[in-house]
RNA sequence: GGGGCUAUCGUCUAGGGGUUAGGACACCGCCCUUUCACGGCGGCAACACGGGUUCAAAUCCCGUUAGCCCUACCA
């Protein structure tokens, strides 16, 4: 029976949430609700210098406004618990029971050795390789016999962890290669040869065993997880063989692993803050839907196949969730990296706030509007929230709407829309006292008629008159959403 | 310096020996219209470069160039 599959995304908490690493937890948890298996978030915090708690809540934040509900995982704002049964999902709470019995079955098998080369040895010795316009590798080439593989060197020294990485006849290797079959970059072989003993676990006190490195953490986690898929970034291309190895020398079977490209700013560097927005509490600000974000997210190098043909037309584009779960496949993944597009992701934000029924956008629009908002009707919300449905994000919903929360003290265009013609009309709607649809239109026609004026006329000049602009929402709209009582006051000045 | 990855319109991409190189966003134009939008229709626009292989190359091979990743006791 085939394990039930497992993805996990493992972000280190040393600021916010980039919108690079949510693509990459989009996939991973696509991924895992396709084949209906679990999605584990891990929390890779064995850089001590920048890791906090903080942190750690802005990635449960972020994700959990994102939609990306993990399985197994920290429970959020709650440091010391967690759901799933091979937690903790905190590295360094997994220091005594997870790492510590594995460094020392490498050592004592002779898999890995202490390291008590210091750090200016290394430097110096780095240098003289760099000198030659040679790789430095550690006790290996120029540096043969230097390390401390096969030497015991000062024993009162604290020391490091090295690996030994393999000497070029394990039965693994294929010709002289670490080979790496992943699932979006095709087969990509490495010579063993051009790695070297890389560090386990950092240098700790005198006898002691220090922190250990992200190469270590991540294959003993992914293992004791029971990780099948690695989804991850492929700046980590390159330091899969080391895990490779080390997956080997324990015995265990690697997992499967899936590096996708990364996602560029528009000018094809890497996404930067120069380049707008990275963090995801950002594009939260910018009135984007989080629907929107996972679309736009999941389509930068992913191109969904239906029968085999990718989509052929803007209708297709709009996907839901469940589509996109659906089709999602590693195999339809991009290999080159993606530039980042806020204009596709607007389109994408105004197609969703258009399908959205006005119940299903309130709660987004909600932290968006005045206080005033929650004391209107669920008629009067309806209203506003279908009359402005065709703005590109939730701000620009808002700010259509401002009009109803304070009255004008500019107003632009006035002497062109407002003249001696269109006045007695204002005078007749100031008059009116019912402004629900049908009443409305019919005496507005009326009006209309009766003044010898088109729609345009009239409804230009109240836009002023109400609104201070000649831009606002449906002329009708705007009257109800204004009412009969704030109407009437704000047409009294020009009478 | 070494190892690795990548390369189709401005952007996201389809296509993987013979296509008028297709779609989407953006842009431009027209139409619709009570404003702004929406919507509809149309247009502009691409195979990085050089060699091979082949009757035929965007597609296969080799180089070159460019960008990126690893080469950390960061992740």
């Amino acid at each position: 029976m085939p394990r039930q599959v497992v993805t996990r995304f493992a972000p280190s908490p040393t600021g916010m949430l980039h919108i690079g690493g949510v693509r990459t937890a989009l996939f991973c948890w696509l991924y895992a609700r396709k084949h209906g298996g679990r999605f584990i978030l891990r929390v890779e915090d064995t850089d001590l210098d920048r890791s906090t708690d903080d942190n750690i809540r802005i990635i449960e934040d972020g994700m959990a406004w994102c939609g990306l509900d993990w399985d197994e995982g920290p429970v959020a704002s709650e440091p010391l618990k967690w759901v799933g049964s091979n937690g903790p999902y905190r590295q360094m709470q997994r220091m005594e029971s997870n790492y510590k019995p594995v460094v020392e079955k490498l050592i004592n098998e002779g898999l890995a050795y202490r390291c008590r080369c210091t750090k200016e040895d290394l430097e110096v010795r780095r240098k003289i390789a760099d000198d030659k316009g040679i790789p430095f590798q550690y006790n290996r080439g120029q540096d043969a016999d230097k390390g401390c593989r096969d030497k015991n060197h000062d024993a009162s020294r604290p020391f490091s962890v090295r690996l030994k990485m393999p000497s070029g006849n394990e039965p693994w290797l294929e010709n002289g290669c670490i080979v790496l079959n992943d699932r979006v970059k095709g087969r990509i072989d490495f010579p063993a040869a051009t790695l070297d003993d890389w560090v386990l676990v950092r240098t700790g006190d005198v006898d002691q065993i220090g922190v250990p490195t992200y190469n270590f953490c991540v294959v003993i986690d992914d293992t004791s997880m029971e990780v099948t898929h690695v989804i991850r970034g492929d700046d980590h291309v390159s330091n899969t063989p080391k895990q490779i190895a080390l997956y080997r020398v324990l015995g265990f079977e690697p997992p499967v692993f899936a590096h996708v490209p990364m996602i560029l700013g528009k000018d094809g560097a890497k996404l930067s803050k120069r380049h707008g927005a990275t963090s995801i509490t950002e594009y939260q600000a910018l009135g984007l839907l989080p629907s929107s974000i996972r679309l736009a997210l999941a389509r930068l190098s992913w191109t969904p196949k239906v029968d085999g043909r990718a989509l052929e037309s803007a209708e297709e584009e709009i996907l839901t969730d469940a589509q996109m779960i659906e089709l999602f496949d590693l195999g339809d993944i991009q290999k080159s990296p993606a530039r980042f597009d806020m204009d596709k992701l607007n389109w994408i934000n105004q197609k969703l706030i258009q399908r959205s029924t006005w119940q299903e956008l309130e709660p987004h629009l909600r932290p968006f509007m005045p206080d005033a908002w929650d004391t209107k009707s669920e008629e009067w919300k309806k209203v506003a929230v279908t009359a402005t449905q065709k703005g590109k994000s939730l701000v620009e919903m808002a700010n259509s709407l401002t009009f109803c929360w304070s009255a004008p003290t500019e107003f632009e265009s006035a002497d062109k829309f407002i003249t001696p013609t269109v006045n007695p009309a204002l005078r007749e709607i100031a008059a009116l006292s019912n402004y629900e649809h049908g009443p409305l239109r019919a005496a507005f026609d009326e009006i209309l008629e009766r003044q010898g004026l088109k729609t345009k006329d009239l409804a230009q000049a109240l836009r002023v008159a109400l609104c201070g602009k000649p831009i606002s929402p449906g002329i009708f709209d705007t009257l109800y959403l204004l009412g009969v009582e704030e109407a009437r006051s704000r047409l009294k000045k020009w009478l």
